[in-house]
DNA sequence: CTAATAGTGTCTGTTAGACACTATCTA
DNA sequence: TAGATAGTGTCTAACAGACACTATTAG
């Protein structure tokens, strides 16, 4: 005995007389936020627009979702398309932006992703498809502010190479028991990120920030096997800010176990640890 | 001088001859997990689904975005249309579903949002348009393994009123560096919810237990002014368990101020507190 | 007085910041 | 040996869990 709506349709009968385009639909894409370390620097991975809109602009990897295509799959096929990359370390949803005005074309939808991924993992990074270029930017973002539930920050998208540099100020602000985050860009820059997407960056700073100390999140930057100081390293990369050494190792080795293996350097020769998968679930979805 | 794209086009002649349905473009759609605080246990406000499909399913309250209209306001609206709540104190957006296979009808894509709202602020609950019926749930979760980087929860969602009652087993699990929750429904269930909502009840009910000793969130779960007491039985009704009262008291006292107001109970009259704003910045966007 | 609820104080083990120190390699 | 890097130990203040205690109302 099936179930019949109101209208006295079955399941069956309801669906073939659905219509998807009874009203305007809008496009629906992905952007990928990449990141790594290397050169002691937190790196974002940026490409150059090469078609309108926002054309010449530096944007994040991303795309059109194909229609039977899972949200997940489109990021990577869109992040391989335009820079050849496809080794993810770690791969998580950021959040989506949907403002109806965000895009001059149509309505966009765009859900964003993060993904961290260890320097030695990125082989070549060519701009490919829809992308006049490519690039790795340092990015680093400082409190310039904070007080009665406000804070000031400037986020820092800088690239030697390109000559590029991107100086943005982001205001959290809590307003009616929520945080609204505003941005605008410095005058000292000399381009500027496509549409909306300094949102999405900000967010993927701030996560990885928050989560380097209580997480396990930094081992997604390092390889399998590395040094304690490697570790510092990215650390300080990633905040931005030279912690204790020795404070940081007394901590750093509850989520290690020591492999054996020593890797020689200049000075004495420095043992190697791998993350303790034990500690893999600190990693919430939140 | 206007920049032209490859094709010698001005923006104005790119958008003028751009085609949004060039390609089959999903559905996008917006779900409010609402929850608050009543009688000692966290509540989540469901809907009886009226239609195909999911005919007879609890279900979150939400609909169809609007072409030009941003995601916020189209969840608000959906909310108040099927369950005439307005009034929001928390809101925040959750996560986005959109796996190719997640709704029989079309590629839907949706959007869940939190709203967290003080048990006052609910006058009459009714079901509307789109819902045959509507209730609030008690939700808890409770953590049932862990170990190796799994996690495994009861979550139950239940009401007495409708006789209704669901009981999920949520495994969360470390792949490759990053997580993956799965949900299945136990067979003492009597009814379920629909498509993939479980999940993001899920992600919200985490989301407020990490965040209710650390953060201001619980205040939105209460009266402007409040008691102690009332801060801590709202903390043990998200949390699930019971707190030592003097600790709870001398950590809590940190993010309030006294308003020098006395609230009458049945012995020693309480004095009443509200949240130090300052405290704000820290529900974090993440 | 008792019952009921509000509210405080104190002990202890753990953690986090600051900083001085030792160890082992190469050239 | 010096120079460089790895790695340890210790003091202290702050914090967190456990638990015993006092205070003020109504009746």
């Amino acid at each position: 005995m099936e179930k019949r709506n109101e209208q006295g349709q079955t399941l069956e009968e309801f669906l073939a007389a659905y219509d998807a385009n009874r009203y305007r639909n809008p496009s629906n894409t992905v952007d990928m936020v990449l990141m790594t370390v290397s050169e002691g620097k937190l790196k974002l991975l940026l490409i150059k627009r090469k078609n309108h809109p926002f054309i010449g602009d530096w944007a994040l990897p991303g795309g059109f979702i194909d229609f039977e295509e899972d949200m997940e799959k489109a990021v990577m096929r869109e992040l391989e398309e335009e820079t050849n990359i496809t080794d993810h370390t770690y791969f998580r949803q950021l959040y989506t932006f949907g403002n109806a005005d965000r895009d001059p074309r149509t309505r966009i939808i765009t859900t964003a992703y993060l993904s961290l991924t260890p320097e030695d993992n990125i082989r070549q990074t060519k701009a490919q498809d829809d992308a006049a270029d490519a690039a790795w930017f340092s990015i680093s973002k400082e409190v310039i502010r904070l007080d009665g539930g406000t804070r000031e920050s400037r986020l820092s998208i800088v690239s030697e190479e390109k000559n590029s540099h991107m100086i943005y100020l982001v205001t959290d602000e809590a307003q009616h028991n929520y945080m609204v985050t505003k941005s605008e860009i410095l005058p000292e820059s000399n381009c500027r990120l496509a549409a909306d997407h300094i949102k999405a960056v900000n967010m993927a700073v701030d996560l990885v920030q928050n989560r380097a100390a209580s997480t396990g999140i930094l081992f997604n930057l390092l390889p399998d096997e590395c040094t304690l100081r490697e570790i510092q390293n990215v650390y300080e990369a990633v905040t931005g800010h030279k912690t204790d050494t020795g404070n940081f190792r007394r901590d750093i080795k509850k989520m290690l176990k020591a492999t054996g293996n020593q890797k020689m350097v200049k000075g004495k020769p420095a043992a190697l640890y791998s993350f303790n998968p034990m500690y893999q679930y600190l990693e919430e979805n939140l």
